[in-house]
DNA sequence: ATATAAATTTAGATTTGTCTAAAAATTATA
DNA sequence: TATAATTTTTAGACAAATCTAAATTTATAT
């Protein structure tokens, strides 16, 4: 139906219209798909063509109902492939994104709705995403971030905000994983900095820079 | 490293050098890529630059080592996803294949040996053709085909020689799945029909053609 | 308001994989 | 063995996605 290609700036020009709002910018495409604005011009008019989006020349682009339809259906196949590699063949979360990039790709609607179910119908990805349904509806996560949260609290760790793998590592490395429970015990005035229990026995401190990336429920 | 179209060919050609022997045809390439002549030269001069086959003008091709080692992986990847369509999403296994086009493409050793351990390393896929390992083994099946079994002997159904989706649809119909317990009741001298009991109760009758391509242990 | 900077588009080229039509080589046949 | 039939290759073109360099439009700053 869609080529990899145009499945991969539908993802791109979604998630940039919730950023910057209407008239996405050719720019900011290409900064994101890491190619040249020459090629996002060309790109553009041909998604155009397709209806998926609506472009005005030195205007930027915005997503008709078609093309974040697209757009969503992609988003859906990345996360649900994001559990298979994190739940079932024990991939890091740190691992997970790139080779879901590939899977997102598979076209097969039977496909994607089999490993659906065979994951008990998942609404979050290892990073706390929520997945979108078959019709694109959304899941809509009460998270707030950790640096929000009052001492004495009981949480549980679900979802971060940073993606990059070395923010992923970092949380690993100090034993921070998804659906780890975790109490603020203490918050420093000074800097925000925080002390957390883990389990109810293991104390860390984490900066005010990790807490904020950090979503908990 | 090689492209979907590139690791497609090899598929191709190492298949083809097992049934028409070495100096694969450029037509014979063709007809089963469903691609034309032209097509083929342009691509084995590609291949050939690469040092993944051997190629001379007029005389077909022959795979190198690098080049079965490419064919095998692929064929190992496409082979070990067909186990997971059919044993944990339930595909039927004439569903199998058409995905497994697909997913066989994508790259990652890291993915393709997690789930190999996820799946209890398989040796054989839904067809019960053998999975080639990770460093192109076979571990060669001494499968032989329904039509040449002595009445009253006790096999299971372990694989077919037709891999097409009619005659799968056909096995499925009269209850002829991977696994299955069987015994050959009677054989008719005539058109060297069969009689076979299914798990040592139900009786089915099956053609000499359907026979040949059945393949049991 | 106009000059300069920044963003965007156009023009023309490149790569990958494909095609058709025609030429060349090989194989089959009379 | 000469001719016909078949197979294979070459030449030239095309579509998709990309690029560089130049031209055009929009934004910014004095």
């Amino acid at each position: 139906m869609y080529s990899f290609t145009e499945e991969n700036y539908m993802k791109t020009i979604y998630k940039l219209s919730y950023k910057d709002g209407s008239g996405v910018s050719t720019n900011s495409i290409a900064e994101n798909m890491e190619t040249k604005a020459a090629s996002v011009t060309d790109m553009i008019k041909k998604l155009s063509d397709k209806k998926l989006l609506k472009y005005q020349k030195y205007k930027g682009v915005n997503l008709t109902q078609k093309g974040k339809d697209v757009a969503l259906q992609t988003i859906r196949k990345h996360r649900i492939w994001e559990v298979f590699l994190h739940e079932k063949l024990k991939f890091g979360w740190e691992e997970v994104h790139e080779v879901a990039e590939q899977l997102e790709h598979i076209q097969s609607e039977l496909l994607i709705n089999k490993l659906d179910e065979f994951l008990g119908y998942p609404t979050h990805d290892p990073h706390g995403d929520p997945i979108p349904g078959e019709n694109g509806e959304f899941h809509s996560n009460a998270f707030v971030s950790l640096d929000t949260v009052e001492a004495n609290k009981k949480v549980i760790l679900s979802g971060v905000i940073n993606h990059s793998v070395p923010f992923l590592q970092h949380l690993k490395k100090i034993d921070l994983t998804l659906g780890q429970k975790l109490m603020v015990l203490e918050i420093n005035e000074y800097d925000r900095s925080l002390k957390l229990v883990l389990n109810g026995k293991i104390e860390i401190f984490i900066s005010n820079e990790v807490a904020k990336n950090i979503l908990v429920k």
